[in-house]
DNA sequence: TGAACCCGCCTGTCTATACAGGCTGGGCGT
DNA sequence: ACGCCCAGCCTGTATAGACAGGCGGGTTCA
């Protein structure tokens, strides 16, 4: 834990000592925002996981020399992210990773259903490399044409369907997506924890499904569907695109937000 | 602006002086904190409106008699929570009331129309007092019969309906609501002027739209429509119960979130 | 009259120091 | 052997002082 980071040496910022004060022009990135950076991406790259303990402060502060404040305004903008958790007397530590915030509590859809006392399970329909058509390559930053994998699984609420979900994923960022065994892992599981996102985007509608899918989801014909889209992100670069088709009967969609605070669990 | 906060006077909270540190054990309120409830108030209850000045930090520090860095947390963290804004040089001001992040930006409708250079327009159907059913009276914390406002109108874009509002209002934090004239401002607009809430619930459905439903949309038969049900809270108290019916066709519901930072604008 | 310049205000950042209080583990007493 | 207590670590908060740099208005100079 001593080790000490490749990229951020102790004062590489200023040679200068005592009041180095605010950032000297040139190099105008804060000091606290360079420790906040540091330590982000450590969590980021998997150097640090979840449960880790970070440094100390005075750990902190004998290792960049810079004072215990400016450390501790780096270490609680953090907490203040939810990425990392804090106990006086005991430590620092990498926060579990709770997909975030806001509408994003969906993407646990088996836990939510598990948190219900109802069993859950998934029955994987397809799962295969295609051709990028037009929309999904511009979708996820690809040629058209450009082979994407492609699978659709059904998850279901003590055997009720719940969800159609119809996913496609960048090959050049999951490269071995195809290759995972899902019977015992959703494939949003997968891509959770092995390509973190740091960028999503939830698009809702109200849509009637195709026969087709009425009947993978054991709806009556007429009956509307709600249906999200989910595109995700890491580093800019899209990793997936996902359709999950909701009987409206069945499901629907909440959130809810305190203003002053953080949103809540709901 | 040198008028003193009735609440907060100079070192109220505690009559030590020198170093208070952390806070006297029974009094567990840390004085940064303080600061931020003092002007969160004063923004709330309309003492200091959007684009006023605020004290600055030397003022501030004057006025209760602590130090600057607690003073530049406090604000630091009003701008963090967008309450606040700041520039250097200038002073720090309160923030204009953009309706918080994430999925409320669905809020201003006229705005996100004419923002796509279309006409806005918005009919009233209905306006008046009914007795609360005991569903709405428990969404709004009422009485079941007690008297509740209530609302109906549609939102036009390029005089295309797009939106069929039903709102119900709670009489005991909003009076004057149905003494409004409400050509040309709308029951929202009207509601976040006077009672800025600080709570806010979304669910969305997909629905099939009633036939007397289907007609002020003019939506065809059978088809599906989204139905978003928003409640307000100020306070922790009920303001309004509105559910929001969207032709599938005509609307889609998104929203985009970076992880470190704030809610992209979209 | 107009333009350049400077001074003072204000925010942003950083430091060194200090006290309070939560938590844990090891030593000591019973 | 068991339990209590305390020392030491760690976070949370607060302070006074200092430098950097943006910005605006008034003064001065051409």
């Amino acid at each position: 834990m001593t080790r000490r980071a490749p990229s951020m040496t102790p004062r590489s910022r200023t040679g200068a000592r005592g009041h180095a004060a605010a950032t000297s022009s040139a190099n105008a990135v804060a000091l606290f925002q360079q420790v906040k950076d540091h330590i982000a991406r450590k969590i980021q790259d998997g150097t640090l996981r979840a449960g880790d303990r970070l440094p100390s402060e005075h750990a902190l502060v004998a290792q960049f020399g810079i004072s215990r404040m400016t450390v501790n305004r780096a270490l609680r903008e953090l907490v203040d992210q939810g990425r990392i958790v804090r106990t006086a007397g005991v430590g620092s530590f990498v926060a579990e990773t709770k997909p975030q915030s806001t509408l994003l509590h969906i993407v646990n859809l088996a836990s939510e259903i598990r948190a219900r006392g109802h069993d859950y399970r998934c029955e994987m329909l397809v799962i295969e490399r295609v051709a990028a058509t037009l929309e999904i390559a511009a979708a996820l930053d690809v040629r058209t044409g450009e082979s994407v994998y492609h699978s659709v699984c059904v998850h279901l609420e003590n055997d009720v369907p719940i969800q159609l979900e119809d996913r496609y994923v960048n090959p050049r960022i999951a490269p071995d997506f195809i290759r995972q065994d899902f019977t015992h892992q959703q494939p949003s599981e997968f891509l959770v924890r092995t390509v973190p996102f740091d960028e999503i985007e939830h698009v809702v509608d109200a849509v009637l499904p195709t026969p087709d899918q009425a009947v993978r989801l054991h709806m009556e014909p007429g009956q509307p569907g709600l249906l999200l889209t989910r595109r995700t992100w890491t580093g800019g670069t899209p990793v997936t695109l996902v359709r999950c088709l909701h009987p409206a009967s069945r499901y629907h969609l909440g959130s809810r937000y305190r203003a002053s605070g953080n949103p809540v669990s709901t």
